[in-house]
DNA sequence: TGCTACATGAGAACCGTTCTCACCCGCTGC
DNA sequence: GCAGCGGGTGAGAACGGTTCTCATGTAGCA
């Protein structure tokens, strides 16, 4: 059974808050900077608990994983922002059916897959042409 | 200019024995085991170098880079078997141009993409099943 | 209001990877 | 061949993100 902290919800809160995909140690930066006392190592535990339970999404990038809030019971992937980290979900129907069937065929059984689009955001695509 | 050294090749040898993929470290013990006394950062180097010249694929599993023997030149993606890193080389056309069009959509550019099949290969679904 | 088991947090430990630097050796020009 | 240069090598230290430890705190329940 799992307690409700006030840890907990600031967490989950300043996940919320984020644009998109942010890294424990930002999250953790970010809540001290609003004067809020909690310790890193809970950061790491709810994020990892937040995406075990399907409210959070996540991802490794430069040796770090990156977390992001997530709408719940929707299989979905995204597209984001190689610069600012900014995320949009996107949903890959296409994609599901071709992994499911790519799998089939070479005799692979309980088929996963990492399905992940990178890009330069408008906003940071402005600002790369335009130095 | 790139010399030619014995470890290098050594290493680009054991890579390309190896069925699918497998960590530096792993790979570094393999080579130990064979009496070759390369050193560990000579094969991280030598798997980083192979990586950027295209002659080797990486991902990263729970922590760790894998690497595996690539044909080079050709974009492709890879069906991994979870359970013993075995890969297959598989095309994904239609995902490309998918992918493409989100990001355009979007009004994302530079686009990039990840795009790995994860599942039990036939030997290790049969290895699972009779258990 | 007390009890108890789970959560927290500071710091240590962990572990894959990269860095350092003294030594080695592949290459080039002779 | 042979010397000399400059990049390569390797043992061990350092690094950085993450997890663990354990003493203390506190949510949830009666
Ligand atoms: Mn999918
Ligand atoms: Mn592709
Ligand atoms: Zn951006
Ligand atoms: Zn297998």
């Amino acid at each position: 059974m799992k307690r409700n902290t006030w840890q907990r919800e600031a967490v989950r809160d300043a996940l919320g808050r984020t644009e998109g995909f942010v890294s424990a140690q930002a999250l953790h930066a970010s809540l001290r900077g609003t004067g809020s006392e909690v310790g890193l190592a809970t950061v790491y535990r709810a994020l990892a608990d937040l995406a075990t339970e399907g409210e959070a999404d996540s991802l490794v990038q430069e040796g770090e994983s990156l977390y992001r809030a997530c709408t719940p019971g929707s299989h979905h992937h995204h597209l984001i922002c190689r610069n600012c980290g900014t995320a949009v979900e996107i949903s890959a129907d296409p994609v599901e059916a071709w992994a499911r069937q790519v799998a089939a065929e070479h005799g692979f059984t309980e088929p996963n897959h990492v399905v992940d689009v990178f890009g330069l955001c408008p906003e940071c695509s402005r600002a790369a042409s335009s130095r």
